[in-house]
DNA sequence: TATGAATGAGCATTCATTCAT
DNA sequence: CATGAATGAATGCTCATTCAT
């Protein structure tokens, strides 16, 4: 089955897509060549052109993109069977799987730098908001102390994870995902100090 | 008094370093132009590689003052008179002061984006290390939950803090100083859900 | 009736020649886009390939269409019934109704700039042999003065008539039609000094 | 006596508008290209954007200069001892050593081709106006016929010799000097068919 | 030490042209 | 014949770095 032209145009912008995401993520946004993305992606470099308008439209793709594979993730976790501590534990686990497959892609989706790199704070300002919702339920619930204003709760939880995973790419060997998978859900839920409430 | 000439080159050197930190801080290292620091210390570009080899050098030095700046108020902190709450509470208000005054400067020191920036995560690193101490005693002193691993968990408060301040940066008028403080201490130290310890 | 394929050949390279003519006209041959004729023309890029060996035939094409045009309007004009005065104010007449109507285009023909347009050069050496012609039998007749050498004097004409129209197209408001082709013929017989013979 | 410094960047400044000058009249404004521009200025490519904002800057500022020129050699001509038939003599012989020596360049200042070029519309208009002032005091002074509109006429003027002189440029063999100034002033004054007003 | 004009390698982007469909 | 995605050489411009003054 051959493929059809309009076929072949869209593989070749999910190639220049993918490449992007890597260089990216490796160099970031100024550090990047137009030329090693089209390497990367297998096209001459005039290519690129005829899919993105220039290099800053290529990056707003890729961290739509990825935006869109992170939130699906999240969402996907609430799908879970099972209690609230389920879930939680099966969103986590889909972030550290999504971090260790991803890796630097996770870095740059995640990252809040400086400059104003206005995608960057869309995916983050996203997660947030997801889970702002879920916080607020929680208090309406009763599960989240009422000292908690969701707004701040969710921006520390997002910056939680990120920093710890972040770190933890750099250092595998230092916790199992078990283990990380572990802290992540109790730093978020009961922070250092906090007692964890009887079951039932 | 006249400045003698050893002054006067430290002084061009300063205000080399205070330059370089806004100007990374607004654009990021690959973004700042030499020419931008060199007017902005009005001096003349040529200047600049009189006193640091290159540009990575000059941003080097910034990050190591930013560093030293941070570690300082961190540590005068636990100066404080009181118990632990009250040294945690002072912690967080130094924090949040320093990404008041500072703000752009205060997100490139604790950003961790994409590519290699030995110098950002030697600030975080060192942050996080101080941290790691503390929480290693807390253990030791029961007030810590033996099921934290306080390698993950000082990665987590640090990336607590800096994304809500990120994120506070931007919308000021969310919280008040003392909101900011308040929950920055809570989610810490008490997560979402979990239990306050009784007093005593 | 359905038109031939032949026909319809000859219909998309008919749309090219007026989609260049404008385009070229606007915006000059180096400055011109292929994409832009194309499009203008109503087909895909490749097509004016299928037509045109390249930009440059294409433009010798547009300016070969608009010498015939403007030289068979000029040889019309000297069918006009009427004295020799009658004969150069048709001329005149329709030099400035095609002016009217072309506008970007009359100056592309006319126009002697900078760099090498063999065909520019070609359009402007066929109208002046055309008045050359004519100003050679004048000079037998006795309506041309006989210091006047006809080689230099039609380049002055044509030089006279291009002016004027390419400013009065930036500035129509200042002539009118009549006045505007009043002048073209009083300048270029009598000068701005020379006394007008005798009517007999 | 050594050159000081800004001495030495006011020669590289004039070096770069010389070579400037050279190219965009050999090749145009499109078709020149900055390296070539650099190569015959002796400097690199990075120099003159120390001296020129882009490409258009630098043209701007040749055509600044070659108006300058031109104006100036023609309001020396009008100081020339003698009535009026010497002094427009004078302004013809300088026009036309002018193009002698430029060539290239006097075709790129007076041309009026496709595409907006707002410096050369300038030039052409700024020698338009200097010569209706001196027809609209022709008119007073009864040298100019009556019937003659000044705007109109000077438009005409500058077009026969700006195209007589292009002409004659690619055909230097065609006349001698002598001839063509001779020729410049009779079309100008008298035109093809006018009569020359008796001495006196 | 300070200066700032000059450097030139490096880069993003353009666009005439080709060719598989 | 028509199409338009792909090509890649060509080009204008940037900017960290140097060095003569």
């Amino acid at each position: 089955m051959a493929k059809s032209r309009s076929e072949k145009k869209d593989e070749t912008r999910s190639k220049l897509i993918t490449a992007g995401a890597g260089v990216f993520a490796r160099r970031g946004v100024e550090g990047a060549r137009i030329g090693d993305i089209a390497k990367e992606a297998g096209v001459a470099m005039g290519t690129l052109y005829t899919h993105f308008a220039d290099k800053e439209a290529l990056f707003d793709e890729v961290m739509r993109a990825g935006k869109t594979i992170v939130l699906d993730g999240l969402a996907q976790s609430q799908q879970a069977d099972g209690d609230r501590a389920i879930k939680d534990r099966a969103a986590m686990e889909g972030v550290v799987a999504f971090a260790q497959i991803y890796g630097p892609l996770f870095r740059l989706l995640l990252s809040r730098g400086a400059g104003d790199q206005p995608m960057q704070r869309e995916v983050v300002d996203a997660i947030a908001a997801l889970r702002i919702t879920e916080l607020e339920q929680g208090k309406k619930d009763g599960w989240v102390r009422a000292d908690i204003n969701p707004d701040a709760a969710a921006r520390c939880e997002v910056g939680a994870v990120f920093h710890l995973l972040d770190w933890w790419l750099d250092n595998p060997g230092k916790m199992t995902d078990e283990e990380l998978i572990d802290q992540l859900c109790r730093v978020r839920r009961f922070g250092v100090e906090g007692l964890i409430p009887e079951q039932g």
